[in-house]
DNA sequence: CATATTTACATGCAAATGCATTTAATGCGA
DNA sequence: TCGCATTAAATGCATTTGCATGTAAATATG
């Protein structure tokens, strides 16, 4: 690997970096402008919500949301106290849990999305051709294989 | 704007978060598991270094790694306490500060910029050819302008 | 020139995060 | 089936972050 392509690669990193920065920044920065909590609960809620009526075991949403065990576990207890979703003891696992999302929670993601959806327009949508979003997609999936 | 570009563009924004956490995990686990500080201290140290003698008021190194005022402040701290960089009042600005990196400091910088330097490139450079990585590197450089 | 506004940086306090450990249940090998 | 390593999840404690505000100096306004 040559030095040149090292410091492509570096360049390439802080600007992955800053775009992530600042995209994540936007979408938190409107959804507390909006009363609405932080991108965190979306990406949970969602991923309960697809999950339907059996919920999701800690676990996998652990793996799906890449964070670690006790980050989930707080984040669980802060969205629960809320009434957004539910922890029920695990029939096939009694060490377990299964986690389902509740009406209102549904409800709440349903709000946040549109916030959600108008931050990554603003800053990545309106800013790339359909061409090099669908270029950007596939180099960074070809990133994040193994 | 097609849903069909939504679509696109939300895609490539989680690939954008993923990727970005992954590497990002990466580069802190290595440099926690070589005994070394967080990559904050890296940007800061670097920014310091090539700053010169003259260093850098703490609202310039804000705007350069888009940390917030109150996260810089404190961040300087941990690192000044460290000895690895000073605060000096400053001449033309007496609200203001100079922050120099010392010689403990420049040492610090080097022994991260190999572990730093090894984890992008296991995470990012080993993964694309130098061609689409200049793609990444420019498609993101678009996203940034503004 | 006096006073109001803005800018630079710090800090008290509450919330979130990271780390290590704990509790409890499961699975596995002897 | 007993004992032990492993896995699921929670939690105490220290560190870090976020938010609001404080202090002090510079700049603008009248």
């Amino acid at each position: 690997m040559s030095k040149d392509t090292d410091e492509v690669a570096f360049k390439a990193w802080t600007g992955l970096w800053r775009a992530q920065g600042r995209i994540l920044s936007a979408v938190e920065r409107d959804l507390k402008a909006a009363g609405l909590p932080p991108l965190a609960w979306y990406d949970v809620l969602i991923e309960l919500e697809r999950a339907g009526e059996a919920g999701l075991r800690p676990f996998e949403l652990e793996h799906a949301l890449l964070l670690p065990q006790y980050g989930l576990s707080r984040l669980l207890d802060r969205i629960e106290k809320k009434g957004y979703l539910e922890r029920r003891p695990c029939a096939e696992d009694r060490r377990g849990l299964n986690i389902v999302i509740t009406p209102d929670g549904k409800a709440l993601r349903q709000r946040m999305w549109p916030v959600y959806a108008g931050a990554i327009r603003e800053n990545l949508s309106d800013r790339l051709s359909a061409d090099k979003l669908e270029t950007l997609r596939h180099l960074l999936s070809q990133v994040l294989t193994d």
